[in-house]
DNA sequence: TGTCAATTGTCAGCGGCTGACACTAGCCTC
DNA sequence: GAGGCTAGTGTCAGCCGCTGACAATTGACA
């Protein structure tokens, strides 16, 4: 059972990101304050700031949300799954259930488009990117522990999470860019590229 | 044959830039204020403002010296050679020319400090990585313009260019941590850690 | 040398963010 | 159920990055 003051919090908590989502989207990020915020909801501006480290961090929550159920999934893949295949599995499992994680807090539809707010603002893609990277480290750890490697010493772990992420990032960057913005185009796109990275790299562009 | 004025105008830049690097790299980047640059070389903050968009981008000016060479050298590789290779022999030929772009604005060694000062303060390494992005997107189109590819249409050479910027960011990270900071350290690991992308992704890691 | 244009300094001000302190409101004990 | 305790909030003052506007200075060029 939860107190009452504990579910105040989460209330303030959430009506601020929803507030920020909300403006962010339709505002544009850099033309909203952290006053505009705060007022929305109705709360001084220093309470903002002790719910969330900044303005980088409110846009981010969402994706954060996401991306931590990603992390979690591939630690649950079978162990005898080959790495890249525990990884593409992963993410196909996390984008069914996206839904219900994301509609508990706001509508997909404002996720999605909170979505391309990140990849066209500067600073917000920037911070995106560093967020993957650290990402990208603890999944490594994680393969090379199913695999029984010392990340440290094996660069293989680290190789081929960067190597996933590499394609990730253009198929999102693709997808953001494209026409249809369903979970479904997502995952055709996802399929498709990984496999055409394989031979990307060896062979012959020019022959096929 | 210069006019005083561009001559001064470069003078400052330099100024700027040099004063700027000696002190993140002693004092830190968040530790110092665009005020004690500007006092540094007896200069308002206004101006510094002028010559610099902001205290990101006198961080990352050097690493803009040399990313910027790395294109022009992908640009100018014979055409015959496949794409991987390509951009392997930019980078290994761009640290060898890598001391006399650098040693006419300040000392290597300054260079290779301020490197892991970006890597290690979180919004500068965030800018860093996003300004990756964009040189990848740019030797994507190289890359296609070589091989006779719309980008738009045809994947391949944006993924090619992504997992290499990945093997890079895995690269220069290993060697930012290690112990090891001759470029002749950077150069082997580049060479090695290439090598193991193509097996990482497929082959088993248990049986070798 | 005097005019014109480029460069710089000064000033005022916004927005993100933080520390300090007082106040309010939920919690827990007696 | 009254009291004290503490978590959460608002207010205020202030730093820092950054920008626009305008005045002052300094090189360029006829």
């Amino acid at each position: 059972m939860e107190t009452l003051r504990e579910r105040k919090k989460q209330r303030t908590r959430d009506a601020l990101l929803r507030a920020a989502v909300e403006l962010f989207t339709t505002r544009g990020y850099e033309r909203t304050t952290v006053d505009d915020i705060a007022d929305a909801v109705d709360v001084s501006q220093r309470t903002f700031f002790r719910y969330y480290a900044g303005k980088e961090e409110a846009a981010l929550a969402l994706q954060e949300l996401v991306v931590t159920r990603f992390v979690a999934a591939v630690r649950e893949r079978p162990a005898e799954e080959a790495p890249m295949e525990a990884l593409k599995q992963a993410v196909l499992e996390g984008w069914q259930t996206l839904n219900e994680v994301i509609e508990a807090v706001v509508p997909v539809e404002l996720y999605l488009r909170m979505y391309r707010v990140i990849e066209s603002t500067p600073v917000l893609l920037a911070a995106h990117l560093r967020r993957n990277m650290e990402i990208e480290e603890a999944m490594a750890r994680v393969l090379a522990e199913r695999e029984g490697l010392d990340v440290e010493a094996d660069p293989r772990p680290r190789l081929a999470v960067a190597v996933f992420g590499g394609v990730m990032r253009v198929t999102e960057r693709q997808w953001s860019t494209g026409e249809d913005f369903s979970l479904e185009a997502m995952r055709a796109l996802t399929i498709s590229y990984l496999e055409q990275v394989g031979p990307a790299l060896t062979e012959n562009w020019r022959t096929r």
